[in-house]
DNA sequence: CTGAAAGCGCTTACAG
DNA sequence: CTGAAAGCGCTTACAG
């Protein structure tokens, strides 16, 4: 007793002693047919709830109407924030979206392709794996359907690409701290040549440059798999330093927050003996004592804007693939951490 | 430019002079097919990197292999912990999955259920929306395909749910502070009679009687729209109180942290004068200070046995729906905020 | 204004 | 062991 029979074109053709093919254009206000006719089989329709098989109307048309997103890491708040804005805006403009998770790992991101490409998506928006290597299966993938990418970009794949002015970002908030008086700025950064990173760094030297502040290598750290626990361990180096420094600019809140533990341990005032400014407005930004400031990246819009490119690229295709990247502005939020009341 | 053709069974089949038949089965290891044909026609799908069109696949089959997932809010990091535990088994088992928002709007949830029907999926994961007052939607839907919910269940809605050991975990979370010889223990928990809070009420309630504790309405405080701020609201009204309680139980982690902030805020020692505890061992909980008693879920393997559950349901239909309820273990996670080390 | 027919890419019962 | 044919639910060029 379990499933009902679905409703489907031919059965409504049956009942109104039409051929399918007029029912088709009844129910899609196709012109040629007649008021009467159309009202008497959507009549119908309503009654029996029809609905229909967007798969079979998907697999005619070539079209299925589902996006595939590849995300490294479902579980970061900025990641569902960008996630919002693209299931919003994607069920807004008539799409779905099909989600999964590369976790971090190239293989599982090239599988994660292969099968969306296989179901048929009309096109994928990605944010990269840390250390996507081989762009190769991307490339490849590019040919045969658009693919628009954010946060986690790169410049070897010739794509749409959505990104926060990360490098503007960077130098606002280093600026903030130099404007705050302070002169002996650390930065905490990653290892790896990640776009993000390097992005911010050359943010962080432009506004020392600006200011006519020496750069000193001695309190420039960087870190492999940058977190809070990193955070705490570059802050106690950057402690033991014969010359501390007066403020401390974090590439991402939880390696900031990780900071944040390791002065508030060695009963070093914040922002009094030194300021702590991270980067993402994360949720923990407020729940931290003293709260961090930091800069916000609008996730929502981010999705938004990637979804409406996509879409554009699908609905609108043209001979060359689009070769862009379109930066989102982002605000720095001043909290405790960097400002006395 | 754009597009390469796909390359298709037929495409195959010519290449080879086969018929589409043949090549089809051979791809599908069917008996009947000799090895050498097979092995052709595999060397050359691998060569030519055919990959099947899943949608044509399903279309016919009636089979999707797509499972729809409904959440309220896709940013709760509880609920991304369970979507990473949907998202993997749900791959292992070679479905994909469709994730939408409900927005916490009943509105919203029963068109997602619509469309989600109209794509096929072969069987919805949700949880529910808060104040689902009307589930007509829901249990003519359940005549017409798998469903599971999970963590936001009703009993009002007959098929498996998924949830944790909500009373138990709440009776320990009471009894850890009656143990640390608290006896007035206030609680925050919800106005609505949703069915996490008033398990975790009757839980509370349990551990009292167990240990005779008598119950003081005066410190059990109930609030809509549980958050952080009205855990400052409520802690407030507990300091205010004659008789202030020596312990609080929030029964979200939020609340919580709110509570903990309130106390912070008016010089109160946490857990010296009060211990706190909350529940989800969000990851707020290790960021505020002091770091936070909660109640661990496990959110991954929530998801894991959802899909699980509902994957069965959809390979082994039954004539009967099944009705079951299955509580997952929890654990309690003591942290600073109710231990003194 | 309406209908018969082809076809999207695949699987499978039926023949041989 | 292999093939021709039907059919999943829909749309659309072609006829009338």
């Amino acid at each position: 007793m379990n499933k009902k029979p679905n409703v489907t074109l031919k059965a409504l053709a049956k009942e109104l002693d039409l051929s399918i093919s007029t029912v088709s254009r009844a129910l899609n206000d196709h012109p040629d047919i007649s008021t009467a006719t159309r009202e008497k089989v959507k009549r119908l329709a309503t009654k029996l709830h029809y609905s229909p098989n967007l798969f079979a109307k998907g697999f005619r048309s070539h079209r299925t109407h589902i996006l595939g997103v590849i995300v490294p890491n479902i579980s970061h708040y900025f990641t569902t924030t960008i996630l919002k804005g693209i299931l919003e805006e994607s069920e807004n403009l008539g799409y779905r979206v099909i989600i999964s998770e590369s976790r971090n790992d190239e293989i599982q991101q090239s599988k994660m392709l292969e099968t969306m490409m296989q179901f048929g998506v009309d096109g994928i928006l990605m944010a990269l794996a840390r250390k996507t290597k081989s762009v190769n299966t991307i490339l490849d993938m590019l040919q045969r359907i658009p693919l628009v990418l954010f946060d986690k970009v790169s410049s070897k794949i010739p794509c749409t690409q959505i990104v926060i002015n990360e490098e503007e970002a960077a130098y606002n908030a280093v600026e903030h701290l130099i404007n705050l008086g302070r002169s002996r700025i650390a930065i905490i950064k990653e290892t790896e040549r990640s776009f993000n990173s390097e992005k911010r760094f050359e943010g962080y030297l432009r506004a020392l440059r600006d200011h006519n502040i020496p750069v000193d290598d001695k309190i420039i750290l960087s870190t492999e798999d940058i977190s809070l626990d990193k955070g705490k361990m570059l802050a106690n180096v950057l402690l033991s330093l014969k010359e501390r420094p007066d403020a401390i600019f974090a590439i991402t809140d939880s390696a900031a927050i990780g900071v944040i533990k390791a002065l508030h341990k060695f009963k070093v005032a914040i922002p009094g003996e030194i300021a702590v400014v991270g980067f993402s407005n994360s949720l923990h930004s407020t729940i931290v004592h003293p709260s961090l400031t930091t800069v916000d990246q609008p996730g929502a819009l981010i999705g938004k804007t990637a979804v409406d490119y996509l879409i554009d690229e699908i609905e609108n295709p043209k001979e060359d693939i689009a070769t862009r990247t379109v930066a989102i502005k982002t605000n720095l939020i001043v909290r405790d951490s960097s400002f006395m009341p």
